[in-house]
DNA sequence: CGTGTTTGACCGGCGC
DNA sequence: GCGCCGGTCAAACACG
């Protein structure tokens, strides 16, 4: 659980000296210039005195802004757990109450899977229960009635926008995905893909994949459930990788969004064909304090949502870590 | 030959 | 009860 400050770290060690959405040469940022010069300059002052001074003052500045993002993670941990302790409440207040009479979407899954535990469907139950799957009996399993395990399972539900290639709806995500079905909606001329994760044996995690409807060359990705393995490691290629030709795909935190409706959406650039930053909120400046501050409070309130976002957004900055150096 | 994709069939929920 | 629709299965197929 708290493994989220060590996340918290490398996002907030990652917003500024990458400088994400920061690609305009001009710019003159007031407190981000100490950050980009910082590193920078360190080596490359020869003056004897003024060097020891400058760096003194250098010093103080990345110590000052140090501070000020310890400060900044410990609000936004403290933010996340409180938030996470608010899900948490909300989620074990659902299952509790017996007589609910609104079914809920989890209880609609929840009958569907017991309804389908009769025949085939044997080791979707299992799965759904989470973690150790097909060795259990699927009589106990269905007697047990695993009402929170499946809540539990099923109420994370991401939206992720991701622009996919010409006309195929894969979407490399760092995790590997076998396609199960494809379906054409009505809402949607688009058909609309069925995957599950075969990063793992049994991951209950699937996904599905459909264009967006206004954006032909965006493709909507839901995610259901929490994987119940370690996320994958950054794909090699996410940043260098055009080396097979194939597309690659680099996270950019700019796109995070929120619905109104719930579903946290972040939005994946291709580096491929052109990085595009979709959904970057518009009505704020990048570069400002408050972008970021708006920037960390809508990771906050994605992350709150999605552990297996959670997994593949430390993943995607680590890799990005990693290719830096 | 093993693995992953395609695609038509099937199933259950839901509205009428 | 019937038809529509979303989700899933599984045989056929493609590919290395
Ligand atoms: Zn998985």
């Amino acid at each position: 659980m708290d493994h989220s400050a060590c996340l918290w770290a490398s996002l907030d060690l990652k917003l500024y000296p990458l400088r994400l959405f920061d690609d305009t040469p001009g710019r003159q940022g007031h407190e981000k210039e100490t950050q980009s010069i910082t590193f920078d300059e360190l080596g490359c002052q020869h003056s004897p005195k003024d060097e020891t001074g400058a760096l003194v003052a250098e010093l103080n500045q990345v110590s000052a802004e140090n501070r000020r993002l310890t400060e900044r993670l410990t609000a936004v941990c403290e933010k996340y757990n409180a938030l996470r302790r608010q899900l948490e409440d909300c989620t074990s207040f659902n299952a509790h109450p017996p007589p609910s009479s609104a079914p809920s979407i989890d209880e609609i899954n929840k009958k569907r899977k017991a309804a389908g535990s009769n025949g085939r469907n044997n080791h979707l139950l299992a799965i759904a229960g989470n973690s150790h799957s097909c060795s259990s009996d699927p009589e106990d399993l269905k007697n047990r009635l695993p009402k929170e395990e499946i809540a539990k399972a099923k109420i994370s539900r991401v939206y992720v926008r991701a622009e996919a290639s010409e006309n195929s709806l894969m979407v490399n995500d760092g995790y590997q995905w076998r396609k199960y079905g494809q379906k054409v909606t009505r809402d949607n001329p688009s058909p609309r893909a069925y995957f599950k994760c075969s990063f793992a044996p049994g991951c209950p995690v699937k996904k599905k994949v459909q264009r967006s409807v206004e954006d032909q060359t965006l493709v909507v990705a839901t995610y259901e459930g929490e994987h119940n393995h370690l996320p994958p490691f950054p794909q090699q290629e996410a940043t260098s990788g055009v080396t097979d030709g194939r597309r690659s795909m680099v996270m950019t935190l700019g796109g995070l969004t929120s619905d109104s409706t719930g579903p946290a959406t972040i939005s994946l650039g291709l580096t491929k064909p052109k990085p595009v930053r979709v959904t970057t909120p518009t009505t704020q400046p990048i570069n400002t304090p408050e972008f970021y501050k708006l920037m960390a409070e809508q990771v906050a309130s994605s992350l709150t949502k999605d552990p297996s976002f959670t997994a593949a957004l430390a993943a995607a900055v680590t890799g990005r870590f990693l290719n830096q150096n």
